[in-house]
DNA sequence: ATCCGAATCTATAATGGTTATAGTTTCTGA
DNA sequence: TCAGAAACTATAACCATTATAGATTCGGAT
């Protein structure tokens, strides 16, 4: 029997108990699996040692992750998804849509150091494992569908346009490409700049 | 003994007995895999099975192999880093890198069917199945830098300029993105135009 | 021609991620 | 209260990959 004076974290209310144990499960393994590959970095810890943390069975470890070892510590994905979309619809009246990508880009992970240090600390352990850099990646491309489809219609062309997607996967691209750079900020900068104007070529001199 | 009258491939004779049997073993594992994955699919082989039809033990393939699977029906990578900097580099007079690099693009794998029919069932292969297409990705990418460098050496900027390395890395990236439209060819095109003109708005309707 | 060292290859076993199976417990909704 | 779904468990398999230690083959120098 659930006590109404249990603290039940921040999980609303609306969910039933098996809901609420699955999701304290999910964060039980995040958790264990970020404060291990922070300890030991990711390639000295074993799922096993993970599952063993927070206290399951590998197999149900797989059963919340399907994606693996490197999605322990990542959500769906759903997140950047629905940012992407709302910053691109409501961005500010008169803005163009990279501006307001270009924008919200940059408050974003590796671009900001205004961020609590716990975020901090998962954002550079990120940044410095190749395999996570990827996961990372693949978690950004998979919002590319949603982020053509924003543009599109905010620019009145079609979501399969071939430049629409091209520009939507190369915003995604950013954070990979930007994001090891002494200075991420200004390398996001120059990357909106060429997307906005195009490579310009200056002439080679005889 | 070597015999002066054995056929011996296409080896370059510059090479000892010791690399000419290495290359054979290299080519004997591509063949094998490429066959086997064609017939059974990428999922459908072991490695196991693989290194059996080559006649070679595990731990040889993976001498052989150091990327691991996916590699196996790849070469290191070099010679597209070769040919994409020998096309900025060597470009017919008064053409821009960026016409040059659009034209020696659609000469290449996704774009053209002017293919051996086995080469084309190797890229039919290739984009047909998830790994290998990120690892054909991956080897693109790693020419980002020798790339980079080609286009700096051309246009007059640094090659660690931002704007640099992220127009290398967008071409890279593009067979990936338009490998698998409907026709890549007029993706291709449409790619090249947004990286030269850069995003061009069209004001929302009102 | 011979010998040494390095490169290649082998068999074998271990490691670690991932999936399949089958059964148990716990929750939900009727 | 009961049936079925969902979540969990232990266990065993599968496969890619790496480590180890030893055998073989080759190249180059003497």
């Amino acid at each position: 029997m659930r006590s109404r004076f249990r603290y039940d974290g921040d999980m609303p209310t609306t969910m039933g108990r098996r809901e609420r144990k699955k999701a304290q499960t999910r964060r039980a393994l995040s958790d264990a699996a970020l404060r291990l590959f922070c300890e030991h970095g990711y390639d000295g810890v074993t799922v096993a040692q993970i599952a063993d943390e927070a206290d399951v069975s590998i197999a149900t470890l797989f059963a919340h992750v399907p994606d693996g070892k490197e999605a322990l510590i990542f959500d769906d994905g759903t997140e950047r998804r629905v940012w992407l979309a709302a910053a691109v619809r409501d961005r500010p009246p008169g803005q163009s849509v990279l501006e307001a990508l270009h924008q919200c880009m940059a408050a974003r992970g590796p671009f900001t150091n205004d961020l609590p240090p716990e975020l901090r600390r998962k954002r550079d352990l990120i940044v410095s494992t190749p395999a996570l850099r990827e996961y990372s990646r693949k978690l950004w491309i998979a919002s590319e569908g949603a982020l053509a489809e924003a543009i599109a219609a905010e620019s009145g062309r079609d979501p399969s346009d071939m430049t629409v997607r091209a520009l939507a996967r190369y915003v995604l691209e950013i954070p990979e490409l930007a994001g090891m750079e002494p200075d991420p900020l200004a390398a996001l900068n120059a990357i909106f700049d060429l997307l906005e104007s195009g490579w310009r070529e200056s002439p080679k001199e005889a």
